[in-house]
DNA sequence: CTACATGCAAAGAGTTTGCAGCCCA
DNA sequence: TGGGCTGCAAACTCTTTGCATGTAG
C-alpha cells in the first residue's frame, strides 16, 4: 500500500517537477475531508506560502491530475483527485451549505457515457453538480410546513 | 402557444418587476443557439445596456429562473432556462470549444434522482458538465494517431 | 552550481456598489 | 408622480505576471 504523500512525491518526480516546501504545504492542506475554497486554502497557509505561489501550485497540481476543481454554486472548490480517493459526485445543500460526497454509481456512469456517445462525444471527464436539501435540512423544512405544533 | 417574449413579460409582471428596455435587450440577446459568456453578452449589448446593469439584470433573471448559469470549464456561460426550452445537459469539446446540447435522457435523470435520494438528498436542481472531444475533433485526432499518410 | 520555484508587488480581469438622474406603471 | 431601474464611476475581489532572490537536485 502506497501512502498519499508518496504517491504525490512520485507524481512530481515523474513529471520532472521539484518536491518543494510550498508544494508539500499545499498538498498537506488538501488532505482534508471537505473540498476547500481557494480563500480557505490561502487562509490555511497564511504565513507559510505566498498567495501567488498557491495559485501556481494549484495550477500545476490540476495539470498533473493531483487535484480537481469542483463547481459549487458560483464559486469553485478544490479537492484531491479521484486517484487519491475514488470517483464520486457531490451534492450541495442549499440550506446549510454542506457538501456531501455521493458514492460511485456504476449505472449512472454508464448512462452518462451512453448519452455522450450517442451524440458522438468521447468523454474525457465529467462532473455532476447536485443542489438540494440534505436530510437534516429537509426534515427541518417538513416540520415547518406541517406546523406540527399548531 | 405562448411566445418566449410573452412568457418573459409575464414572468416579470408576476414577480412585480418592470418590463424595462434593458431587460428586454438582455432577454433578446439571450435568444440564441449557444450559451453566452458574460463578456459576449456585454459585447453584444455594447452601447445599448451598461455593463453594471447587465450584471443586475442577469442576477434578477437568474433569481426568477429565466436564465441559468452553466459551468463550462473554469468560466460560466448563460442560457435561457429549461422553461424556455427543455431540460438538457451540455458537452464541451476540449479541442474546438464547441458546446453541444445533449437531448434529455429519462434514464439518466432517474439515476441521478436515485443516487441523491439513497443518500438522503432531495434534489432541487442539478447540472452535468461533460468534457471531451466532439465527433469532428475526435476523427481528426484519430487521423493524426494512425498517420494514414505515412 | 544551475535551472527551476518562490515571494513580493503591481497589474489585470471580472464583478459589485453608491449615488444622481431617468423611466415605467 | 413616485418608486424602481439605469448609467456612471469608483471600489473590491480574485487571479495573473515580471522580476529579483532563494533553493532543490
Amino acid at each position: 500500500m502506497i501512502s498519499p504523500v508518496e504517491q504525490f512525491a512520485i507524481a512530481l518526480k515523474q513529471s520532472n517537477n521539484s518536491l518543494t516546501s510550498a508544494r508539500r504545504e499545499v498538498f498537506g492542506a488538501m488532505l482534508t475531508e471537505e473540498p476547500l475554497g481557494m480563500n480557505e486554502l490561502v487562509g490555511k497557509l497564511d504565513g507559510k506560502v505566498n498567495r501567488a505561489s498557491i495559485y501556481r501550485v494549484v495550477a500545476l497540481f490540476e495539470q498533473l491530475g493531483i487535484i480537481i476543481r469542483l463547481q459549487i454554486g458560483w464559486k469553485y472548490k478544490l479537492e484531491l483527485s479521484d486517484s487519491f480517493s475514488y470517483h464520486h459526485h457531490h451534492a450541495t445543500c442549499l440550506q446549510c451549505g454542506q457538501v456531501v460526497a455521493l458514492p460511485e454509481n456504476e449505472m449512472l456512469e454508464q448512462k452518462i457515457q451512453f448519452l455522450a456517445l450517442t451524440n458522438g462525444f468521447v468523454i474525457q471527464d465529467h462532473q455532476l453538480e447536485i443542489r438540494g436539501l440534505c436530510t437534516k435540512c429537509h426534515k427541518a423544512k417538513d416540520l415547518l410546513q406541517n406546523k406540527p405544533w399548531s
